[in-house]
RNA sequence: GCCCGGGUAGCCGAAUUGGUCCAGGCAGCGCGCUUAAAACGCGUGACCCCACGGGGUGUGCGGGUUCGAAUCCCGUCCCGGGCACCA
């Protein structure tokens, strides 16, 4: 017997080498015949040292990466750092350190721990989205969008971050507060840089069709792009003579408009009404903050401006008002209000003493309670009264647009994605302000527009860069003139919407990428990441993809085919976080259990898809059952007359060994339910320990022992790739990921009997053993035969048995 | 307020998607090995009755559909997440 024990350290670190030494992960870019599969993890931000979560992606990543090349593909799973940002930038506010150095030591930690934990990445691939190497292309990429309209400048009303001294896009603005400074923020009036997204709303929105993501992301992804349909309705002011589009998603309510509202932002309010009211009212609705002017509770304030608009349907002359909830980013910035349909047109014009005017019915006839935002019949509608206000809907924008007052509009919540930052530590945009031509493309030639060093990293309202002179005064590259540098830099989430693109083709420095390597591995086959992620980092990768596809780089539309969303582990039902200090260090676990234990339990504590919460127990169970596995390998190993392909007559052993590679390959292959994979396992070494002494008797015995001991190894390898490469090279004399997936025999997986239960009604009447390959028909007979279909039971006449494949039989009863 | 998820042993969690519950882990209890402890192994493990064969009740709560419900439907209560003046 062997009695050595479980040294998960110098096992771990044996096969590390020997995976570092033979680059046993890398592949390349020549098609082998085999089908491709891209396995990703979102790609992680250097800050410190690596935490649980990406423990997990990483655990999870490579258990997909594992038993997809062991079932045959060609996998690239590739690696790298978004490197740029704003934590390292802080840090060298701080302490002076230049964030590159805080960056790449933070990186080589990264990479040491990844390596610790064996996962198996094709380091050939490696990148950091701060090298120029990668951010040439990351200029390169901007200024196709830039050729082609979709990167443009604007003066607009844009999110301040007063305390990261920054503008921030929608996305990264969560109740009124900075994402990561939680500072209110604030509205100004400012020239940026933007991505033309809201281009691609539709197309964003109907390939979401097309992709197998979780439901909730797809949601989140709708509801973000807030598509609505409806209606552009003019309403003339004669106070002006202009016209005043609004949409709507309800012309068949035009008819109960009966007052008009405009945001205090609307550039037409105090032309209309300059009196020092409505000055009063615009001056104090603008300089409040967004959280304040959209808190849920709040009252509708507003004014009135002293004059009409005409409703286009019946000509009559309805008051304009001035109120804050009115949005100008919205639509064209004016609604027409109706308040019997409308609860916050309602809300109002109760305040206000407007008039309420329904004109739609509840179906059933009964006038309900105002505001009705259902369906029904119009009434009080001129022509259009009787009609349901679902047909009128169309009648009534048809007739708009032949007298040219209207026609149908869909409206987004979506905005462009506002990129430039007043930051350094990002990448700087490859543009040259001249005086004489304008806004001038640095040449291909030229990229990248390397970042200079500079001595204070303090943000002053403006990019840091400004300060760099040197840098900053470049001649014109197309007249030669003396001209500046664009100084801001671009959003960290510019260089990861296009990171996995360039792993495809790492290397290449003629292009971003070669369009037909691309081709052979785009797209993601199964991208793995947090939730958190759903709408920022998702939306702008989709949008990239298709901009690029349309500018010709590309031939695919979507870059993400499958969607993983990881749930947060949790310690004892709490986050974990560094004020709770309930944080569990992945080096840590990895000194004191190894690395498979840790992999191993991490993807045991629940389904991966779901939380899971972290047992500081629990690990220890997990580790219990590898040396387990170990002890059962060693003495599979010590019985060296034993063959590894199992003889004589199958025991429970071997049956359970079947039925393990069954569970597993479901588990694992399908439903990616890790939780009940690695449980298969267990049970299956449960089942060796328990039969020890008695299989390793019989040399029929122990070849079914090292079938199954070897067994377990090949199938807990995807979670414990060093022991399972182990125990398999020590039982087989072969490496695991060399072989391929095992299959489980049918025959084996069946029991010799099953028991059939009778049960009349629910109640169970008669059970007894039959073979286990009984045909329904048979089985149907004996049932009949049992329980007397026909006759009487307890009183009751029975009817019919209920044959349920396998199991049992139900006799129905009247 | 609206839209998704989810409530199963003391705890984390399974349940082949409608097939007769609770696998696996943790904690607990008992036993073996041991001078002892640790480690390891074996057994036990929802609740209530019991003549020791078994019987009854059990998946937040109340109903319903079905031969059969943790799973489907209706109502209700909690917990988590997302959105929220978007016209």
């Amino acid at each position: 017997m062997a009695a050595e024990s479980y040294e998960p350290r110098a096992i771990e670190r044996r096969w590390q080498q020997l995976w570092a030494d033979e680059r046993t992960w890398e592949v390349s870019n020549e098609d082998d015949g085999r089908p491709k599969s891209y396995v990703l993890e979102m790609l992680p931000y250097p800050s410190g040292e690596p935490h649980i979560g990406h423990l997990k992606v990483y655990s999870v990543g490579d258990a997909i990466a594992h038993f997809k090349r062991r079932t045959g593909h060609r996998v690239l799973h590739p690696l790298g750092y978004d490197a740029f940002g704003l934590p390292a930038e802080n840090h060298a506010i701080k302490t002076g350190q230049h964030p590159r150095e805080s960056t790449e030591a933070s990186i080589a930690e990264f990479r040491r721990q990844f390596n610790d934990w064996g996962v198996s990445i094709d380091w050939s691939r490696e990148l950091g989205t701060h090298e120029p190497s990668y951010y040439r292309w990351t200029q390169w990429l901007f200024l196709r969008l830039f050729e082609h309209g979709l990167a443009y400048r604007k003066d607009a009303a844009v999110n301040w971050d007063p305390v990261e001294e920054t503008v921030l896009a929608n996305e990264q603005v969560i109740d009124g507060r900075g994402e990561r400074s939680g500072a209110l923020v604030e509205k100004r009036q400012l020239e940026q840089w933007f991505f033309k997204i809201t281009d691609y709303a539709d197309r964003l929105l109907d390939d979401l069709d097309t992709i197998d993501w979780p439901q909730n992301v797809v949601t989140m992804q709708r509801n973000w792009i807030g598509r609505s349909e409806g209606a552009q309705v003019v309403f003339h002011c004669d106070a002006l003579d202009t016209d005043y589009p609004v949409f709507t998603t309800r012309p068949d309510t035009l008819f109960g408009a009966t007052f008009f509202v405009m945001a205090p932002e609307h550039p037409d309010v105090l032309k209309l009404d300059d009196s020092p009211e409505v000055a009063d009212y615009v001056r104090r609705a603008l300089t409040e903050s967004a959280e304040e002017r959209g808190a849920e509770d709040r009252e509708k304030t507003g004014v009135a401006l002293g004059t009409t608009v005409t409703n286009p349907v019946n000509g009559e002359q309805i008051p304009m008002y001035v109120a804050d909830y009115v949005l100008m980013e919205y639509g064209t910035g004016a609604i027409m209000a109706v308040p019997a349909h409308d609860e916050r047109d309602f809300e109002f014009a109760t305040k206000h003493g407007i008039e309420i005017r329904r004109v739609i019915e509840a179906p059933d006839g009964e006038d309900g309670e105002l505001p009705y935002s259902g369906d029904g019949p119009m009434v009080d509608s001129g022509r259009f009264a009787g009609l349901h206000n679902r047909e009128a809907f169309a009648q009534i924008v048809e007739w708009l647009g032949s007298e040219g007052k209207g026609e149908l509009a869909v409206n987004y919540r979506l905005r462009d994605w506002l990129l430039s930052r007043q930051r350094y530590w990002g990448c700087p945009i490859p543009i040259v302000h001249c005086e004489q031509c304008g806004m001038v493309p640095v040449p291909d030639d030229q990229l990248p527009v390397v970042l200079p060093d500079i001595e204070d990293y303090k943000p002053k309202g403006r990019s840091p860069l400004a300060a760099a002179e040197d840098w900053v005064n470049v001649d014109c590259p197309k007249c030669g003139a003396p001209a500046k540098r664009e100084t801001d830099t671009m959003d960290t989430f510019v260089d990861s919407s296009w990171y996995f693109m360039r792993y495809c083709d790492a290397r290449n420095d003629q292009a971003p990428w070669d369009r037909d390597v691309l081709a052979s591995w785009m797209p993601v086959d199964q991208y793995i990441g947090g939730v958190e992620h759903a709408i920022l980092h998702l939306m702008y990768a989709r949008f990239f993809t298709k901009a690029f596809a349309d500018v010709g780089l590309l031939d695919v539309q979507e870059p993400f085919a499958r969607l993983f969303t990881q749930g947060m582990v949790t310690r004892d039902g709490a986050k974990m976080s560094k004020s709770k200090g309930n944080v569990v260090s992945p080096r840590e676990l990895v000194d004191e259990f190894g690395a498979d234990a840790a992999r191993s339990y991490i993807l045991y504590v629940g389904h991966p898809a779901e939380g899971g919460d972290w047992n500081d127990k629990g690990i220890e169970g997990i580790h219990r059952f590898l040396s387990r596995l170990w002890r059962a390998a060693a003495d599979a190993a010590a019985n060296t007359e034993a063959s590894d392909s199992p003889t004589g007559e199958p025991t429970a052993v071997l049956r359970k060994a079947h039925w393990a590679i069954d569970k597993v390959t479901t588990d694992l292959g399908e439903r990616f339910a890790t939780h009940t994979a690695i449980a298969a396992v267990i049970e299956l070494v449960n089942e060796l320990t328990k039969h020890r002494d008695e299989l390793l008797a019989t040399p029929e015995g122990a070849s079914q022992y090292r079938f199954a001991a070897a067994t377990a190894g090949s199938l807990i390898f995807p979670f414990a790739p060093h022991l399972g490469s182990e125990v398999y090279e020590l039982l087989t004399g072969r490496r695991v990921w060399e072989e391929p997936w095992p299959e489980a025999d049918p025959a084996l997986l069946e029991t010799d009997t099953v028991t059939i239960v009778i049960q009349l009604n629910g109640k169970v009447v008669d059970r007894f053993d039959v073979a286990a390959e009984i045909s329904d028909a048979e089985l149907e007979q004996l049932a009949r035969d049992s329980a007397k279909v026909g006759e009487r039971l307890d009183g009751r006449e029975i009817v019919k048995a209920i044959v349920v494949p396998g199991r049992l039989v139900n006799l129905v009863a009247k």
